[in-house]
DNA sequence: CGCGGTTAGTTTAAGCTTAAAATAAATCGT
DNA sequence: ACGATTTATTTTAAGCTTAAACTAACCGCG
């Protein structure tokens, strides 16, 4: 591991809480030395695992298939024009490169086809084949259902409110992430 | 690809929306012809990439490691005792042989260190070494800052919302994974 | 004691994921 | 038209992650 930070690189900036005005103190709530930000973070993270993981367990125990295979196909499903492997990328949030190795295996188990694009020869078009369309039709009834039971703890109300929370979340996160020099 | 799930294992139930008594309306709000629980999950599983794309960024810029090393060195520095392998997977949410490998790296680094531990021949315990420890404290404060960036577009109202339903969101997962034939 | 079952941890094979470098086609500016 | 830049995708090397099989130590009980 390098020992220090690169001295062309922003320092990180820790303090500077807003304070925002909303009427409750200032305290950070340290009870481990993590601070309530972080442990926002955390705390989403657990959540997110706790699901995925069951969510992974399902598609292999049900339908012998991987996560990520799955969301492929359900980004193929929702756009049954078909999408670049650029596209895909972008919706999936990973690499190029590991698109290229999914679609790869999906190509392989006939679930997916790979065409080139019209009017540009670097661009491919991904698209369900009818095995493949027909195969996520089976698992997505499941998929729900998994989801469906992860979340019943919550109210209608609750689920309104933490749609609109993450909503929130995911904008300030895009904002960070543009103004920060990258 | 199997292409029927086993008849062994319990069908998905897809409906039974418990219309929660809220006042709001029963309709599912399909949009893309996905139901609200999972655009919820999405939106979630979303919020969760975004942040971490950034921390792995920034670790492996600034520090040049990674978010697994990361995240065991935070698991010991909470637990200056050290932790076995066994509770360490178990607070990282990830499997035994994960750990076994991440540890090793870690090892070669100087950062954490194994010693056998007492009672049980069996059993280790890993420990940061004062380098992980001092390395450990560089990296925390960014990290915090990183994450207080990205959550600053919230209000401290508002956090302390999500905190809570994020809490009642685990414990329905929880409940769930229990409540299922695993 | 010694067997059976459990628990702690490692190994293995396969697949996932990333960052960075490379390839190749399109586009832009002369 | 032609070189420079950008864009789309693949390749590569390293590391992460899982599930399943395996090894070794503990524990209870006859």
């Amino acid at each position: 591991m390098r020992v220090q930070p690169s001295p062309d690189r922003r320092p990180p900036t820790v303090e500077a809480s807003p304070a925002a005005g909303t009427g409750q103190d200032d305290d950070d709530g340290e009870d481990d030395g993590t601070r309530l930000d972080v442990r926002l973070w955390l705390r989403l993270l657990a959540c997110t695992s706790l699901i995925e993981r069951q969510v992974r367990r399902g598609l292999r125990r049900d339908f012998d298939t991987t996560l990520p295979r799955f969301d492929l196909m359900a980004q193929l499903f929702r756009a049954p024009e078909g999408l670049s492997m650029g596209e895909l990328s972008a919706r999936m949030m990973v690499t190029n490169g590991n698109v290229t190795g999914l679609a790869e295996r999906l190509v392989q188990e006939g679930l997916v086809e790979r065409r080139p694009a019209a009017g540009d020869r670097r661009r491919q078009t991904v698209v369900l084949t009818p095995s493949g369309l027909a195969a996520f039709r089976r698992m997505t009834p499941a998929h729900a259902g998994w989801i469906d039971g992860m979340v019943a703890g919550l109210s209608n109300d609750e689920k309104q409110q933490l749609m609109g929370l993450l909503a929130r979340l995911k904008q300030s996160v895009e904002t960070y992430e543009n103004g920060v020099p990258q």
